[in-house]
DNA sequence: TAACATAATGAAAGCGCTTTCATAAATAAT
DNA sequence: ATTATTTATGAAAGCGCTTTCATTATGTTA
């Protein structure tokens, strides 16, 4: 593979010169431009990208921590920052978390230690404090799926009381009152807001919040089995559940099956995310649309912005407003 | 951040003992090895992957090229991809080729723009000729999915059909004998495999392959729909389909309701690839298991092995036997 | 046309490491 | 103890680029 010195050499021209053209930074004049942009096609040069770095100090590399990578919740969010990045140059990198907090935090190092530009974080167990940390050693990262108020620029969520908000208040306008819910882990942030749109919904419609209809759930289809097994265990008595996230719904609906409800004539169900499969279950999942993608997609954009100076206009949105998607495992009372 | 320099500084020897040390590949003496150790502990020293890379020729980069990011089919191969690599002290750099030909391709070049040392390579569009010729250019890859005779040992698939032949069977096990079939597209090879292997098992039944109950789909959902329909219309004589992927047999079980079957007990359903939805539709969806998270594994392996020399002796699996999962699509005629 | 300002180009150092080759130290053989 | 052999270490070149600083070419003004 050809390199600077031989494109150099063959347009007659310095190292110096061939580098402001690859860069483009430094104007060249259009006589050289040319006699450069000629040699480099006659040898078919290509840019050895880890030189670049080496000199530069810049590797062009993003490093992606998703707290999952199995599962359906990330792909559409890769997929658009991978477009995203590319696009620009530069590279992915992906590493994921699996859900605990010392893996994360190994993620992160392992990431650094490619020597990664920024960094896009999608976590679920690091701390505030790490990220702090991160921070203040000038690591620039963007952050997907939490608010950290002191960095709130970069932290791109969805508004969650406002989507737990929505959820419940759709089955409340669909006619029920009484209502089940399951929430996720009380440690994680987006579960608490969702928990507390729920309660502000009921609360507009005066009814107050049942404890007896209320189960705690770990986010995983598991969880929401039990979790309903629980709850109808403590107060059978109620026409819909709502549920913090849809793969406690669909496990919901498992249950909800043994327990003898038909879906969703005796019992509505909601959940949250809008994962591919909320379209295939049976009966559809009635859910809080979760811009996933969108929250990516400006993730990334802020890196491109902020560390790499692409100047693109466009307005960046920290806080998407869900909405709810109607469907089927939601029935109307009348 | 400390460099090399300074670590030999501090241990008074020379920078080529330091990177000895890191490297681990020559013989140092006890003493020294100490001394080069305590002064990288006290410095915090982390080698510059850069300029290693710069130096040795080598990036420790694989690129991951998956013909669709997107969607629940790669993200478990992805994450399983991922900790091999990084177990290996490999970077893992994602690029998505988004099922056309030109796109994968573009992709291909932008990994190997990024000078990765491997590519792991999940194509459906891209010619057998191209990917002999990257061979010829000496681009070391593996593939997943997709099988090439004149590389087969760095080919990993499943028996598709043999998939195509076991989901045969259990459907004609189960008693069905008027059995429709919605196939992929004829151009991908693994359609024809599965295709093929459905032909042998009703073969072995004495029954014929009935074309007015086949309909070519394209494996997606929308596919699916339209295909049970046209069969439909061509002969609704049929108690069970057996589509080419799970995608499709979502497609056909709503059509399946449009079209007044009640599921399972009219009509059984199978499918092929035991997505993570499979157990999420209702009835639960019988379908094939497809292995993508083990070839994916085998790809990284072999990577590790023929590229890295990382000698481990695991045996490779070129060519995995699929298993039918049976569920409650699939009826049982008694 | 002389004197100056400005734009384009080149020379060379340096990014942090690996690796070859030469040398010094340690060990074995006589 | 002396030489031959092996082993450990160091000096220095080089990987392919960027970037600073100095220099030359070009353009402008009086």
């Amino acid at each position: 593979m050809a390199t600077i010195y031989e494109v150099a050499e063959l347009a007659k021209v310095s190292l110096a010169t061939v580098s402001r053209v690859i860069n483009g930074n430094v104007k060249v004049s259009p006589k050289t431009l040319d006699k450069v942009k000629a040699a480099m096609d006659e040898l078919g040069y290509r840019p050895n990208s880890i030189a670049q770095s080496l000199a530069s100090n810049r590797t062009n590399r993003v490093g992606v921590l998703v707290s999952e990578l199995s599962g359906p919740f990330f792909s559409n969010m890769l997929s658009i920052v991978e477009q995203e990045l590319r696009a620009a140059g530069k590279h992915a990198i992906i590493a994921a978390g699996h859900s605990d907090e010392k893996s994360e935090k190994a993620g992160i190092e392992f990431l650094l230690s490619c020597r990664c530009d920024a960094l896009i974080l999608h976590v679920d167990c690091v701390s505030d404090e790490y990220l702090l940390e991160l921070h203040r050693q000038d690591i620039p990262f963007s952050i997907i799926n939490h608010r950290i108020e002191a960095l709130s620029d970069r932290c791109f969520t969805v508004d969650n009381e406002m989507g737990g908000y929505l959820a419940a208040k759709a089955v409340l306008a669909a006619g029920h009152r009484k209502i089940a819910y399951i929430s996720g882990p009380s440690f994680k942030e987006d579960a608490q807001l969702r928990l507390a749109g729920h309660k502000r919904a009921l609360a507009e419609y005066n009814i107050e919040f049942n404890e007896a209809l209320h189960c705690t759930g770990n986010y995983q289809e598991e969880g929401g089995k039990e979790a309903l097994h629980t709850i109808y265990q403590q107060n059978s008595d109620f026409t819909a559940v709502v549920c913090a996230n849809d793969e406690m719904a669909v496990g919901a609906m498992f249950s909800a099956r043994e327990l003898g409800f038909s879906l969703p004539e005796t019992l509505s169900i909601a959940g949250f995310d809008d994962l591919i499969f909320a379209r295939y279950t049976y009966p559809t999942l009635a859910t809080v649309h979760n811009p996933i993608s969108d929250m990516g997609s400006m993730a990334a954009k802020w890196i491109l912005r902020e560390v790499y100076n692409n100047s693109s206009s466009e307005e960046l949105i920290n806080v998407f407003r869900p909405e709810f998607v109607t469907r089927r495992s939601l029935n109307l009372l009348s």
